[in-house]
DNA sequence: GTCTATAGCTTGATAGAC
DNA sequence: GTCTATCAAGCTATAGAC
């Protein structure tokens, strides 16, 4: 028996930063290989399926961290402000101050009718869903409270892309700090 | 003399959609062939310098389009209301009603260090300043009308990612809607 | 200016030893 | 469970005919 050279979350985390990089087509073995630390070989014993078996896994991962460290804190009890606050902190190290790119973003590249558009489509959905609620909550109507999710989903990636895209991280700080006053 | 399949124009045109669609590292020459109907060597007589050549014209002759259609506009005289709504106008059709994708967000997917990266910044911060001269124009102080400059820059970027990711296009119609009253 | 043919490297994926 | 070695297919790029 041959001991695992890295467990299957930090596995997880290291092929994770390569989709969020570098998107599914740039996300080769290669690159791969060298952030993990596991030859081709090994890979493909951990994900029988190849790459689409994991970004799969990364999607079903990063949707579940989403849940439990997003949407959770925003469907709790408590004032709807302080919920929004809550997940401002997550989003803020999920995404390490702007400088990761969201897989919502990566993913959706050149990625006409495959199975992976229905995942995007659902994390959307659901995090779309959970915006939604905390705004009611907050006293807006039905309407007025999904516009106001969808001008919080609009404002964190554009946030994301124009951070990435110059290089400065500041629009990505002061989107956060908008969005309380968006949602509430 | 062979005479030319297709004109310049229409080449960049073609050229451009693909690395809209596929970003840098998805935009295969052989999905530029299947859409230029040019084959490789034909492509490498028109940019000898391959792909890297390709995506330099490709941004370079964007810029100049926004520049003139979008730039221009904003800057020229007359009301900045009215100014703004022109641009959304060209933004409209140049993004196809939130149906194609923003260079700017494709081509700086995992692309640390390249010279691509001096020319996203550069088209950036001109967009950018011409934003924050519009909103100026429009009676706002000058760090109020750099806020306000990049608060349209996240709008629109977001709404292009949502409207990709989640395949309707009603969050950037929605986008185009609120930005005049983002900028004046 | 376009083409066919081809070189050489990288890709995703597999076989089999340890 | 990891590895080296290998495969076919894809990739970027080039040579040379017309």
């Amino acid at each position: 028996m041959v001991p695992r050279k890295i467990g299957d979350d930090m596995l997880l985390d290291r092929i994770t930063e390569i989709f969020r990089a570098h998107g599914y087509e740039g996300a080769s073995l290669s690159r791969i290989t060298e952030a993990t630390g596991l030859q081709r070989a090994s890979l493909y014993h951990r994900f029988p399926g190849g790459k689409a078996e994991m970004v799969a896994a990364v999607l079903e991962r990063t949707g579940e961290w989403l849940g439990a460290n997003v949407l959770g804190p925003l469907c709790q009890s408590g004032p709807p402000r302080e919920r929004v606050e809550r997940m401002c902190e997550r989003l803020k190290e999920f995404y390490s101050d702007g400088g990761h790119s969201c897989l919502l973003d990566t993913l959706s590249l050149g990625d006409e009718g495959s199975e992976l558009r229905a995942s995007i489509e659902a994390a959307m959905t659901a995090w779309f869903d959970a915006l939604s609620k905390v705004a009611r909550d907050a006293g807006y109507k039905r309407g007025e409270a999904r516009r106001r999710a969808e001008d919080a989903m609009v404002l964190i990636q554009g946030a994301l892309v124009v951070t990435r895209a110059t290089g400065n991280r500041k629009p990505f700080a002061r989107a956060l700090d908008r969005l309380p006053g968006v949602l509430t």
